[in-house]
DNA sequence: GCTTGACCTCAAGTTAAGTTGAGCTTGTAG
DNA sequence: CTACAAGCTCAACTTAACTTGAGGTCAAGC
């Protein structure tokens, strides 16, 4: 067969629409995974665009590198994931995602009526109690991500 | 009728479980308004409680202190804002939220299908592209928020 | 064989949303 | 009237997720 070409991060940016810099981040941070050259320069195997791809997703759904990094663990280390490790993921994340669909939906649903009703005492308003307030934790800037 | 006492931080921060250097970074941002006391320590009306509580359930859905900033111009100055103010306010909120958890819906109706199957080739995946691109602008951290 | 664009590394800058700390002032309870 | 908790200001630090820049190397075309 006629052997699949590796790709360079010029590539990978220019495929997959994220910066060269991101690449190397996502490297740095042990998201995506390539072999140097003699001359010391990058080259990926074709399933990081995939790999990449799924970063994007995702993070536009609000879930941190750090979480992503996390779940890439449950793929194979130095085989290409099949399609039953990314539906593995995928199952995973779909979890997370129906919680945060259904946490948006309650937070919706209440607040026409809490904002606008004279309720918004703190203590008894139903909408700052009725959810499971999140544990805070470590230093700096606390909620740049939904998660 | 009774005077309605004026409030301290203390008082604020203890009634709205944000921490007094919030309350001070939220003025800092124009989020909150206060008057000082003969001795330059401020004092709140009772409606910062209110704005405080909006401040923190707005974030919840993914809204930056910009955006409520923005949301909170609508709002009157030195009025007290009445019940058909902050309803106008809640109205705007709902329609992104409803815009949100139509993308998440999306999103999660495409991740299996998509990540699952062979279509991540970037170009042509539908989970890619049928959503709007978001449009990057500035520099620094990009997608510190869902937004 | 050399020029030019793509790469490489590493340090430093950026934004958001706050927190922490130092040094100093207020206000209230005893 | 004097402690001492609560305030005040301002600068510096924190995390996440990258970007920018400086200074130097690789490789493909002419």
């Amino acid at each position: 067969m006629a052997p699949v070409r590796e790709l360079t991060v010029g590539q990978v940016a220019a495929r997959s629409g994220v910066a060269v810099s991101a690449l190397h981040f996502y490297e740095a941070r042990g998201l995506i995974r390539s072999h140097r050259t003699s001359g010391n320069q990058r080259r990926y195997s074709r399933d990081v665009l995939r790999r990449v791809a799924i970063i994007r997703v995702a993070q536009e759904v609000g879930i941190s590198l750090a979480g992503i990094a996390q779940a890439f663990q449950s793929l194979p280390e130095e085989r290409t994931p099949t399609r039953a490790d990314w539906n593995l993921l995928s199952t995973a994340w779909r979890d997370e995602l129906d919680h945060k669909i259904a946490q948006m939906k309650k937070l919706r649903d209440g607040l026409t009526d809490c904002i606008g009703c004279g309720c918004m005492s703190i203590d008894k308003c139903p909408l700052r109690n009725k959810e499971d307030r999140l544990a805070r934790e470590g230093t700096g800037a606390r909620r740049l991500v939904v998660s």
